[in-house]
Parts: structure tokens; sequence; C-alpha cells
DNA sequence: CTGTATCCCAGGTGATACTG
DNA sequence: CAGTATCACCTGGGATACAG
């Protein structure tokens, strides 16, 4: 094993699930199924158009989702999880469940630190 | 669950991780138990001082890694795994697995498209 | 409706030098 | 040996406007 970042292993399935929106699109789409573009954007108030293309197509770019253009107009497109991009759900989950856990851990250590000034 | 950034567990998962070399150092510290600054530093031709001391300062605030300090000259600081950080360690295997996996998978595509121009 | 294009800023990272 | 301090760069992300 290299323990250089160039070739570490985790570093290449991060790459994949780091992004401001991704963990949330991801959770959409394998919680709802397929969604259209404008679903997903409602879904998330905060993200702007730009950021919410930008990241599907890195995700379409590695094969996790995909997308289905319907030629008419107005324009029609469809997201959804490729079954490849399935086989990041436990560790979604597992990064979910450890999350959660994590935010009461944090939380239980600022009380305690709460004792000084 | 909340459909936000500020709101996703996965989220307050991947801010441990992510850091150019904390998976990197996780696994040192998992694989090889114990080890001296200069120990890391040495097993990671390219990273820098301030690099190393910053993702190991901000593991130790997650109560990931813990620091002991030998109070002598010239100094001598030992960095440990907690049994805390020891739960990440089936994350970090299972994307390990993943991430191996998936560099596979981008060669085999990187090769079918090599058809084109 | 589903995008692009442009401008901008903040933060993560690196190079280098200095210190107890 | 194990750090800090400083400067500089680059990329991710946001705001906004425009387009097919």
């Amino acid at each position: 094993m290299k323990y250089e970042p160039d070739f570490c292993k985790i570093d290449d399935a991060l790459t994949i699930i780091v992004g401001k929106w991704k963990p949330i699109i991801l959770l959409h789409l394998l919680n709802h199924g397929t969604q259209r573009f404008s679903e997903l954007r409602s879904q998330m108030p905060g993200i702007t158009q730009k950021m919410l293309t930008k990241q599907l197509r890195e995700l379409e770019e590695e094969d996790i989702v995909s997308r289905k253009v319907y030629p008419q107009v107005p324009p029609k497109v469809e997201y959804s999880i490729t079954d490849y991009g399935r086989t990041l759900q436990p560790i979604l989950e597992a990064m979910h469940e450890w999350g959660t856990k994590h935010h009461a851990h944090r939380l239980k250590k600022e009380n305690t630190a709460s004792h000084e000034s």
C-alpha cells in the first residue's frame, strides 16, 4: 500500500462523494428514485442552478447517476442512481450513522467544556 | 431528515476524514499503532511539517487521535488512534475497498473511450 | 425548464524560514 | 525534534445574468 494521497484508494472514494451537495443529492435519488432537475432543486433550498448542474455532472461522469434527456420544449431531464452508484449506499449509510453519533459526541464535549471561563 | 448540508450527518462524518493527508494518517496509526511525529513524517514523503501538524491537530480536536507529549529535550510526541477513532475503521476499510474497485472501473472506462478520435 | 458564462471570494494547501 | 509564522497560490463554491 502506497502512503501518498495519489495512491490512497480512500481518496478515490472520497473524491466521488465529496462536494457540498453531493451526499444530499445521492440521498435524494436513493430515497426518492428518479427525479427531475427542478424536483431536486426545489427540495434543496440554497443550492444554485450552477451548483446543482455541476455536482450532477460530476456524479454522472463517475457513472454514479444517469441523466436522461427528453427532447422536448420545455426541456425535461431526469436523474437517477445507477446500479453502480447504488454500491455506494452502504458506505453512505454507515457514514450517516457514524455522523449522527458523532454529532451527539461533540455536543457532549461542548457541554463538559463549558466549565472553563 | 433535513436536506441541507448543515443538517446532513454524512457531512459531519466527511469533515472528519476529509483533508489531503487525513486518510493516510489514519491508516498509518491504525496499521502501525502509536507513532512519533517524525515517524509519520518520514513515512509520508511530500507532506510538510505544517500540514502534518495541522491535520493531526484537527483529528485530535475531534478525539480521533490522541497526542502524548514527553517533556524532554529534544521533544518527543507520540500520536495514536483513540478508541473512539477506531469506530471509523469499518468506514475507512469500506471506502478503501470501494475505491480500489472504482479505480479499476475508471481504467476500463478510459480504455473503451479510447475508440474516439 | 434546464442549463452556461462571468466574476468574485474564502479556505485549504504548499514553500519557506524561524524557534524552544 | 516538533512545532509556528508568513506569504502565495489555486480550486470549490456563490451571485448573478444570459440562452435555447
